[in-house]
Formats: C-alpha cells, sequence, structure tokens
RNA sequence: GCGGGCGUGGCGGAACAGGUAGACGCAACAGACUUAAAAUCUGUCGGGAGCAAUCCCGUGCCGGUUCGAGUCCGGCCGCCCGCACCA
C-alpha cells in the first residue's frame, strides 16, 4: 500500500482539468428544444484585499460542491470567478504604503487567484475579470448614461453623510450606529450635490417580490430584512393651514404637511413639529439667530443607539400656529430634535396621548393632552395618561365624527373626511430612501458626465467612453483626499454641447454599483455592449448565490433594483437576479495582540487621541507604534490616552508555558488573547489555506471546511479539525488501492439478476448512502452529508464481502464483485464535489472511464431501499424497554403479539393490566398498562 | 423599544412530519503493532447505582397537551442577529 500523496496527486489532477477544459461552460445553444439544462452557480466575488484565507475557502467549497454536484447530474454548470477590484482598502494602501492602488490591486489578485486556483475549484476561469478594467467599468458608464436618460440616475443637493476620515460620503446602509462602516469614525451631515439612484422608484416591486414568490428561495431573515428595510407604512399626508393672521415665510402659504399613520388621533393632536433641517426651519432661521443656534445643535447630535436614548426631546417654538381641520383649535409649531427630515414628509403633528415621544415632548413643554382612544375595559371617567402614552387597541372618544369608531374604522373615515375637505390623500410611505452613489474617491468608476458653466451638467457622449481614470503617481494618494480633484489635466475638457471648457465630475461611483451587475457580465460577456442579451437569457437568474448574511441588505437589494433598471432599459429579461440564496456562515478566530514594543525599549508614551478618529483607525496602525493593549478601548473620547499593540498572526504565536508570546526581532513579547471574530486581514486572526495545503492538501482542508458545522453557522477554526480531515482522505484511499481496476468489466448500470444474501446487504447500504447524500447535497447539509460518507465508510467495513481477511475483492464470485466495484465507485463519487483531486485519484485506480467529475451522479434504487425486516423499538407507558425484529409488511396485530411476548415487556407489565397497544407502523410500539 | 432566531455530552453537532436522544467528527482514555515515538488499527466515552442482567436521572428553568415531548402550547431565564426618535 502507497501513503496518499497530494502534495504530487492534486497538481496532476489541476493540470489535466485545465488541459481537458473540464469546467469550461458551454454557450447558450441556438434552440432550447432538447438542449442540456443548465445551472449557474456563483460564491460572491471577492475584494482583492491580500490573501485568500481559510473563510474563503468555506465560502468557495461550498459552491463548488453545487457546481460539481450539479455538473454530475448533467447540467451545463456555470461557474465564474472575478474581482470586486475597486474600493478604498487599495487607497488606504497606497497611502501607508506608497504603492499605486492599481499595482496593489493587481498584485493581490495574482496572489490570491494562484491561491484559488490551487483549492481545485471547478472555476471556468476564462471568464475571469476584475471590475477595474476599463472593458468592465466602461459599460458600467454606458449603463449610467442611460440610467441617467431614463431618469433612473439623477443629481440633487442633498444631506448627506459624510466620513471625516476616509474622506468621503457614504449611503444610508452604509452608516452603522452613526459611524462610517469601514472607517469607525463618527458621520457627520454636509450638503453636497450628488448623484443618486432612483431606487425608491421600485420599492413596491423590490417590496412584493419578497412576498409573491418570486423569491421562494431565498431565506425568510434576508427577506425579512429587506422587508423592514424597505419598510412600508399607509397613512395619510395632509396639510395644516396656518391661522391668527401670522405671514409664514414665502414658500409656505399653503402650510406645513405632515405625515401620520394614525390619522384616527387627529383629534389629539396638541402640535406641530418640523424637522430641524426642514425647509421651513431654515427659512424662519433666516431672520431669527437662536433658531440657528438651535438647529445647528440639533445637527451635532449623533444617530448612534446611545446618542438617542440620551438625547432629550427638545424643540424650538416658532412664532407661528396652526388651525385644526375638524375643529377650532390652534396647534403650537415648533422645531423638534426628534423628527427626522427623511422620513415622510419631515414634519409631524403630536399626539401625545398615542405616542411616547409626543408625550414626553408634551410634558417638557406643558402641551394639552387630549385623550382619544380608550381601552377596552376602561372607564372613561378616570382612565387617564400620565407618563406613559396609550397605544394599544380600543375605543375612540372626544373625537368628533369619529367617537365610537375603532382604531382601523377611524383611520379609514379620517382619510375620506380629509381627502374630501382637499386637505391631503392617503399616501404610502417608505423608509427606504434613493441610493447615493457619489464617492470622493479615485479608485473607483468614473462618473461619465462634465459640468458647464454654460449648459450645465453633460453626459459624456457615448463615443467617448470608457471616462479612464488617469495615470496617477503613487505619491498623489499620500495627500488625503481625491487626487481627481486635484487634477486639473484630467478634470479640464471641452464641453460636449458647447465645446467651451468645462470640467469633468471627479466622484466616482459607489463599488456597489460594481457589484450590482457582475453577475449578468459573467454570464453574458460582450465586446460591444454591456452584456449579450441570448447568453444573459439562457443564464440569469443566477441558479444558485452564495455569500454571507452580512451583504443581506446592501449588495442584494442594490443587485434586485440594478438588474430592474437592465431589465427596462432592455439590457435583461429578469427581475430578479438570484433564484435561489444561500447566506453561509463565517469562520472565525481568536485574536491575539502584542503588549509590549517591538524593539522592547521602553515604552514611547500612548498615543493621544486629539479629533474625531476613532480607535479603530488607531488599532490599524503597525506593530511597535503602541505600548499596551486595552480591548475595552473601543470607544475613545478625545484627549484621552489609548494603549495599544499590533495585532498578531496565529501561526506566529509560541506557548511558552501557561502564556503565549511573540519573538519580533530578538525580543521575546507577551501576546494578550482578544475577541473571537470574523477573520480579516486587518485582525490578522487569519490562517492561510496554503499552510494547510503544503500539509494536508487543499482536499482535507475543502473537507473540513464542510464537516461538522451546519454551512449557515459561523465555524472556529481549529487546527485538530483538519487532522480528523486528512485521515478521511488516508482512509479512502487506504479502501479504495487494493481494489486496482476494481471497475473492469463490470456494466454498473445493469446489476446481476441473482445475487447473493452478503452482496444484496452491501448493494442496500451503499444505495442507502447515495440516497441521503444526495439528499444532503441538494438541501446544502454538507456536514450530514459528510457525516453520512463516514458512516458508509465505517459500514463497508463491515459488510461481509467488502472485510475479507484477505483485503482484496473476490473476483470469483461475478456478483460479489459487482457489489463491491459499486460500492466502491459510489464512494468515490460521493466524496468527488468535496475532495475531487482525491476522488479523480481514486476513479483512475478503480479503472473508471474519463474524469470522475464528468462521471454521471449515481441514482439510489428505491427497490433496494425496502428492507425485508425492521427492527422497532418497544416501550412500556413511554419508555423504550426492548426491540423487536420483525416482517416489514408484518400486521399491526402480528406487531403487538411480537412486542407483548417480549420478556422485558412481561416484566414492566407484571402486575399490571395493559389497558392499550399503540403501534405505530414503521415507527414504535408503546404498551400503556397500568 | 420593535422584529427574528437559538439554548442537546468535554467540544462541533445529529434526531425526517410528535415516535429508540446523543448519528458523524474532534478531544480524552485503554489496548494492539513498535526497542521507542509518530502514523495506523481496535475498544470505551451524558450522569448515577450495581459483580452483572438491569434500573434510575437527563435536551436552559417552571408548568401544560399527549399513549409518547429535544420537537407542540403557556410563562420565565440566558445568548445571538437585524432595525431603530420611521410619526
Amino acid at each position: 500500500m502507497s501513503r496518499y500523496n497530494p502534495k504530487e496527486i492534486e497538481p496532476k489532477w489541476q493540470a489535466r482539468w485545465k488541459e481537458a477544459d473540464a469546467f469550461a461552460a458551454a454557450p447558450a445553444p441556438e434552440s432550447m428544444a432538447g438542449a442540456q439544462p443548465n445551472y449557474y452557480v456563483l460564491e460572491m466575488f471577492p475584494y482583492p484585499s491580500g490573501k485568500i484565507h481559510i473563510g474563503h475557502v468555506r465560502n468557495y467549497a461550498m459552491g463548488d460542491v453545487i457546481a460539481r454536484y450539479k455538473k454530475a447530474c448533467g447540467y451545463n454548470v456555470l461557474h465564474p470567478m472575478g474581482w470586486d477590484a475597486f474600493g478604498m482598502p487599495a487607497e488606504n494602501a497606497a497611502m501607508q504604503t506608497g504603492a499605486h492602488p492599481g499595482e496593489w490591486t493587481w498584485s493581490n489578485i495574482e496572489a490570491m487567484r494562484a491561491q484559488l486556483k490551487r483549492m481545485g475549484l471547478s472555476i471556468d476561469w476564462s471568464r475571469e475579470f476584475a471590475t477595474c478594467e476599463p472593458e468592465y467599468y466602461r459599460w458600467q458608464q454606458a449603463m449610467f448614461l442611460k440610467f441617467w436618460e431614463n431618469d433612473f440616475a439623477y443629481r440633487k443637493e442633498s444631506l448627506v453623510n459624510w466620513d471625516p476620515v476616509d474622506q468621503t460620503v457614504l449611503a444610508n446602509e452604509q452608516v452603522i450606529d452613526g459611524k462610517g462602516w469601514r472607517s469607525g469614525a463618527a458621520v457627520e451631515r454636509r450638503t453636497l450635490s450628488q448623484w443618486f439612484f432612483r431606487i425608491t422608484d421600485k420599492a413596491e416591486d423590490l417590496l412584493s417580490a419578497l412576498d409573491d414568490g418570486r423569491l421562494e428561495g431565498w431565506p425568510e431573515n434576508v427577506k425579512l430584512m429587506q422587508r423592514n428595510w424597505i419598510g412600508k407604512s399607509k397613512g395619510l399626508a395632509m396639510r395644516f393651514g396656518f391661522a391668527g393672521g401670522i405671514k409664514p415665510p414665502a414658500g409656505f402659504e399653503d402650510g406645513i404637511e405632515v405625515f401620520t399613520t394614525r390619522p384616527d388621533t387627529l383629534f389629539g393632536a396638541s402640535f406641530i413639529a418640523v424637522s430641524p433641517d426642514h425647509p421651513l426651519a431654515a427659512a424662519m432661521a433666516k431672520d431669527d439667530p437662536k433658531l440657528r443656534d438651535f438647529i445647528a445643535e440639533c445637527q451635532k447630535t449623533g444617530t448612534s443607539e446611545e446618542a438617542i436614548e440620551k438625547a432629550e426631546k427638545r424643540g424650538y417654538r416658532l412664532a407661528l400656529e396652526t388651525g385644526h381641520p375638524f375643529d377650532d383649535r390652534r396647534l403650537p409649531v415648533y422645531v423638534a430634535n426628534f423628527v427626522l427630515i427623511q422620513y415622510g414628509t419631515g414634519a409631524i403633528f403630536g399626539c401625545p396621548a398615542g405616542d411616547q415621544r409626543d408625550l414626553d415632548f408634551a410634558r417638557k413643554y406643558d402641551l394639552p393632552v387630549p385623550q382619544i382612544v380608550l381601552p377596552a375595559d376602561a372607564d372613561p371617567a378616570t382612565f387617564a395618561i400620565e407618563d406613559e402614552a396609550y397605544v394599544g387597541p380600543g375605543t375612540l372618544y372626544n373625537s368628533g365624527f369619529l367617537d365610537g369608531l375603532t382604531i382601523e374604522e377611524g383611520i379609514a373615515a379620517a382619510i375620506e373626511k380629509i381627502e374630501e375637505m382637499g386637505l391631503g390623500d392617503g399616501r404610502t410611505q417608505y423608509r427606504l430612501r434613493d441610493w447615493g452613489v457619489s464617492r470622493q474617491r479615485f479608485w473607483g468608476c468614473p462618473i461619465p458626465a462634465i459640468h458647464c458653466e454654460t449648459c450645465g451638467v453633460v453626459p459624456v457622449p457615448e463615443k467617448d467612453l470608457p471616462v479612464l481614470l488617469p495615470e496617477t503617481p503613487a505619491e498623489e494618494f499620500k495627500t488625503p483626499g481625491n487626487p481627481l480633484d486635484r487634477n486639473d489635466d484630467w478634470r479640464t475638457v471641452p464641453c460636449p454641447k458647447c465645446g467651451r471648457p468645462a470640467r469633468r465630475e471627479t466622484d466616482t461611483m459607489d463599488t456597489f454599483v460594481d457589484s450590482s451587475w457582475y453577475f449578468a457580465r459573467f454570464a453574458a460577456p460582450a465586446d460591444d455592449r454591456p452584456v449579450d442579451q441570448k447568453n444573459a437569457d439562457y443564464w440569469l437568474p443566477v441558479n444558485q448565490y452564495i455569500g454571507g448574511i452580512e451583504h443581506a441588505i446592501l449588495h442584494l437589494l442594490y443587485a434586485r433594483w440594478f438588474t430592474r433598471a437592465m431589465k427596462a432599459c432592455g439590457l435583461l429579461s429578469v427581475d430578479e437576479p438570484f433564484e435561489n440564496l444561500f447566506t453561509q456562515g463565517m469562520v472565525v478566530h481568536e485574536t491575539y495582540r502584542q503588549i509590549t514594543p517591538v524593539d522592547g525599549s521602553a515604552p514611547p508614551d500612548g498615543v493621544v487621541v486629539t479629533s474625531a478618529k476613532s480607535a479603530a483607525e488607531l488599532l490599524d496602525k503597525p506593530i511597535g507604534a503602541f505600548v499596551r493593549v486595552d480591548f475595552d478601548g473601543a470607544a475613545v473620547a478625545a484627549g484621552q490616552t489609548v494603549h495599544v499593540g499590533g495585532w498578531v498572526l496565529p501561526d506566529q504565536l509560541e506557548a511558552n508555558g501557561p502564556d503565549l508570546t511573540v519573538s519580533v526581532n530578538g525580543s521575546v513579547d507577551p501576546v494578550q488573547r482578544g475577541p473571537i471574530e470574523k477573520m480579516s486581514k486587518s485582525k490578522k486572526n487569519v490562517v492561510s489555506p496554503d499552510d494547510i495545503a503544503d500539509t494536508y492538501g487543499a482536499d482535507a482542508a475543502r473537507w473540513f471546511m464542510l464537516s461538522d458545522s451546519p454551512p449557515e453557522r459561523d465555524v472556529e477554526w481549529t487546527d485538530a479539525g483538519v487532522e480528523g480531515a486528512w485521515r478521511l482522505v488516508g482512509r479512502i484511499w487506504d479502501a479504495i488501492e487494493p481494489a486496482k481496476n476494481a471497475l473492469k468489466g463490470h456494466d454498473l448500470s445493469t446489476p446481476p439478476a441473482e445475487i447473493d444474501e452478503a452482496g444484496a446487504a452491501l448493494r442496500r447500504t451503499t444505495h442507502a448512502a447515495i440516497a441521503g447524500v444526495t439528499d444532503d447535497i441538494e438541501n446544502f447539509r454538507f456536514n450530514k452529508a459528510i457525516a453520512r460518507i463516514y458512516e458508509f465508510l465505517n459500514a463497508l467495513k463491515k459488510t461481509p464481502p467488502m472485510n475479507r481477511a484477505d483485503g482484496a475483492p473476490a473476483n470469483s464470485v461475478r456478483a460479489e464483485a459487482f457489489a463491491q466495484a459499486e460500492a466502491l465507485a459510489v464512494l468515490t463519487q460521493l466524496v468527488a464535489p468535496f475532495t475531487p483531486h482525491l476522488a479523480e485519484e481514486c476513479w483512475e485506480t478503480l479503472g473508471g472511464e474519463g474524469f470522475v467529475c464528468e462521471a454521471p451522479w449515481p441514482e439510489a434504487n428505491a427497490a433496494l431501499l425496502k428492507k425485508d425486516t425492521i427492527r422497532l423499538p418497544v416501550q412500556v407507558n413511554g419508555k423504550k424497554r426492548d426491540e423487536i425484529e420483525i416482517a416489514a409488511d408484518a400486521d399491526k396485530a402480528a406487531v403487538e403479539k411480537a412486542a407483548l411476548s417480549l420478556e422485558a415487556v412481561q416484566r414492566h407489565t407484571d402486575g399490571l393490566t395493559v389497558r392499550k397497544v399503540v403501534v405505530v407502523p414503521g415507527r414504535i410500539v408503546n404498551i400503556v398498562a397500568n
């Protein structure tokens, strides 16, 4: 017996697959009639951050299992790979290392491609591209122009989220707890002229597709997150006209428009409040310095959970009053810090009895609290709102024509009345806002627009595409901000309309735009347009999309909108890009930080945080810059001193008794263990697949990443686990190797008519394994599929013809040899999607035809799965006491008789009367006695 | 605060649709092989009582439904995720 050597065997098969072009997807056929069915498997393409870590391997191994399985099932499979190559890390690297973002990106791509290829993924590399290639982004620019033409893209002045560290605008989706999703810096508000995609136009369709069956193959939790994000609510938009003879500012003669989902509570209104960002507030502030101060103060307050919790409800009373649509009340008008400009109309009517915030506000400013909803059992004489608003169900009272109605009836009646009065309309409101795509960055897709003083904003003519990023020396990136802004040569162009000097748009597109259509380009590349329609129609939607849950909202929502926009432009025929979605868990690992300086010299002073810089930014400093670790230093206030050490790679660690240390430049420094987190380059808690592959091979790494844990769950990397996977590789090889050429002379599609009991038993085991593994792969239960393969392998050893003393298959008895050949072939095929190199080597050894990756997936023979006798557990009063072995088709009476005759049953019913015998066919027998 | 999910051995996790709890793997322990180690193979492996056959307890906690509950229902405790001043 020879030991299995992945270091030789894995590259050998990779070379043979390449030579045979085994994973090239066939293009769309002329006619679909009688054509081979097709299947598009896609894992979210990686950002080329530097190196692949084992977390990537898990992700791509999952897709590869599906791709290889579907190929074996006879599909024309498309399984491509590419690079989400624009983005800020490249610019940050340029800032730190002085390398050009492009150089940095391309060298990362080279490295990562080589690493991925080593994993033996069944990828059609001929379709590879990076989003930073002009061949890709020029078509993105072309689509941008189309979107602009069709009013899907537009420009507006808007209040934006400004990241002071990255010096760029962030989409709402990129602001987490009031901080930039990447930099972690507190986000500021600024007004800028920005490009937007009109995604709110499709809000209703994006929402209804979640529920009408178009996304049946998506996980419920993702759909729920998107539903909440789109945030549909129905209500009433109505105007409150001014009263009292005070002249409102110009443009507000018609009053203030508010939005409410509870028009039934109109009789409970006691004030009107507008957002500090509302135009009315701005207009009134012109002659009111105090109001200006108030507004400025409101805009400073963060939007984090903490800030909101602490923020007191505050208002500034304007010298304005409105009337009330249903009676002669006057309502004071406030600018209030809790009213959001982004939602509804940026103005509300306050109903303190029915809303906690309004109540807090009313109590503070001593405003009336008219009660309007009476709970079912409450007495109208004594029911009183004190410090808690009543938001539950009940009957309307003190509400004029609405008295006695339920809330639902009241809402309908109030809307009808307001519409009749011409004061407003029932309206559906969405939380979703248009997608701001402008980024003040260099390393992105240039927005094809030109600003002309005479003609305004003019599209770059299609013939002038692509708008290429200019050659930019690496030093340029050391200065914060966008080098495009400083590049007058590039910026200055003649206006396409009037020919006078004009300037280019220097914003580039959000990188989420790049990833919103790459799947279509993979499927249908073309030289003269974004996608080739015939191939796009053939391949799309992606049959199986796989990626992290962290993209549940942003990427997946944008891609869904982009697909609709492309369809509207006649580029695609589908609405939904991803038929089935699987969100896989992350690979997590403990983090480690060095405690003392690298050079071992006296610790320098700690670093003082002087501005809005976040701790996160500081933690990225190189090793040696700081002196001590503080894991609780996540939030650092200005002026405070932080002490942090550098992150340490797991493979740099040395065990020093119970402590961990790291040796750098001859000094041995202590290391502190940190929290278990998602593997990431920045925290250095990564395990390289190269090291694993060097020791155990890619197959063992793949196998381990898919075993044990359900794929949707996070897994913690352990070195011990991969050794178990390596043992499995060896065990399979040991089972196959002695059976050289066992397949020769057998046609597995025609089993022998006569087969002895041992052969039949083996075949049952084999076919049960086929059925189980197939079902598990179909349902993304890779951990269970792997457990079943282990069971199969364990069972093979115990099943008679396989465990002959001489260890060699007996070819003397034809039927027996057939059963063995079948078992070994099936074993090879079942492991093939997981450990493809091992499987090819086994297949060749067994004497199989061609590649195992091209052999048709085995089919379970249902007839073989039927058992003649079954074992039934027998319970007495719900406790298992024994088992019976009985004919599978035995009737209830026979089962009952056999059960009652058991010695254990008699012992446990001794002295009792049997009241009832429950026989569940094929399942269980329960004897009830007392 | 709102919405969703989860809680099973030392660990990762199985248990189809209410029917044998702990499959499979990891770790651990014992044994075989070896001069020895590694590798490999065999066995044990939830807790307790017993020489044993066997019995009792056990799926976060309390209660319920059922012949039968990890699974269903009610109430609690804990953890995780998403959203969040959304009118």
